[in-house]
DNA sequence: CGAAGCCTTGATGCGCCTCAACGTACGTGG
DNA sequence: CCACGTACGTTGAGGCGCATCAAGGCTTCG
């Protein structure tokens, strides 16, 4: 456990409005720890102990089904709240939590959540407020299974991963941890393969440059372009 | 406005835990309506203006994209919350919500809801919980929609229904409220023929009956080991 | 230096959408 | 109450999108 200091955390979103002394205060029964990529945080259907706040890497969710496919919820940015089980009233997690980058992690105990939500009401409002979020965005999900085809999700699965953790370089911007086709198959519900072929068209057509676990997204209108399921261009 | 009398909801999950005065006292604050088949109870990102619980018939929650697909969120079924935008800071709501019959529905003005949750924490917990389970589900449908076949999503999608809303009836379990081939394949993510194509075969080999907006499931066992996704029977 | 992980690209086929046409129940107004 | 329009349902034919199967190349790491 290490020492954190208020003002490294006061600007990240769950503390928004907090007083300095809570923050301190509920800093001081956090637990910060580091975790090297490709480690658990926690698995699915395990007991929730505790729930986290994401200082530092990032963080990919998957839901693991009975016949061994896996499909990504989400990955979680730098500044974000995940394992909230106990804020909704789970016992268990209902996903895996996986660094996907050496990761810095922030943890309660899951039984500080009741006291943590009534002495500190903001912090349980923001974390309201993230789920709400959370479940549009989950729902939004369902919606682009239900109506598109892969070429646009996968489009649009690379736009926000761009959006939400790129990094300007001079060819475009980098999505900023490792990444397979595999990975993000799981998160459009494709095949690694149909993934492959469609990176290898936009890197033909400009509109990306990919390389080994590195997506570089070039021309971000094209894409969106064809995530909006116009046919080609 | 009607009157309400609380031992009528006292039962109701929501309220599961509550003072008997404060239920007086919440419950003063509601109006109760009824809405027939058809009526819409709110609008895609129309601002959040209440809260509600349904009393009395069921509820369907559905998403317009952007070009004009429809897709079935859930059904609410009578002594379930919907249109809690509010308890997760959302200003607008993120989807249609219209009578599927007729239906009684309780409703509070959203401005109340802060001072609901403080005043009736348990309220507030128990709504809380039910996010949880809900924001779980959709999670399944994303899983469902990106690893099974329509076979097998519209055989869970009609176990589900008639688990939470069936009737028992000489012929099985019946569904208790209108439903169109169409409704049916705006929940899987397919198109109103391969639903009608699948119940008649269902329907010839002795798993459901079906007729004009009614669905009766006469050997759920079967369906289930189809919604397992083993290849016929 | 070998093994394992990641990526690519072709060939093949089938699941399901799309297009099309028609039958049937419902309810509304004359 | 019947006639007609509309909503709902069925079933066929055709074809495309993508999964699947298969094989091989390249990179990383112990």
């Amino acid at each position: 456990m290490s020492l954190l200091d208020a003002s490294l955390i006061a600007d990240i979103p769950p503390f928004q409005g907090m007083k300095r002394e809570y923050l301190v205060e509920l800093l001081s029964k956090a637990k910060s720890e580091r975790y090297e990529n490709g480690r658990t945080v926690f698995t699915q259907d395990e007991e929730a102990h505790s729930f986290f706040i994401l200082l530092d890497g990032h963080i990919r969710v998957v839901r693991i089904t009975p016949d061994g496919d896996q499909v990504i919820a989400r990955y979680i940015s730098s500044g974000e709240l995940f394992g909230i089980a106990q804020a909704l009233g789970l016992e268990r997690y209902p996903a895996n939590a996986v660094a996907a980058v050496e990761c810095v992690v922030l943890s309660w105990p899951g039984t500080l959540w009741n006291m943590v939500a009534e002495k500190y009401p903001t912090f349980a409002t923001n974390t309201y407020r993230t789920v709400g979020i959370r479940l549009q965005e989950t729902q939004d999900k369902v919606v682009e299974l239900a109506t598109e085809r892969v070429e646009q999700r996968v489009a649009n699965a690379i736009l926000k991963l761009a959006n939400q953790t790129g990094r300007k370089t001079e060819d475009g911007i980098l999505i900023d941890f490792p990444i397979t086709r595999q990975d993000i198959s799981e998160m459009t519900g494709t095949t690694l393969h149909t993934v492959s072929r469609l990176l290898s068209a936009w890197e033909t057509a400009g509109l990306v440059k990919s390389e080994r676990k590195k997506i570089t997204v070039t021309e971000g209108h094209k894409l969106a372009v064809i995530a909006e399921g116009k046919r080609e261009l």
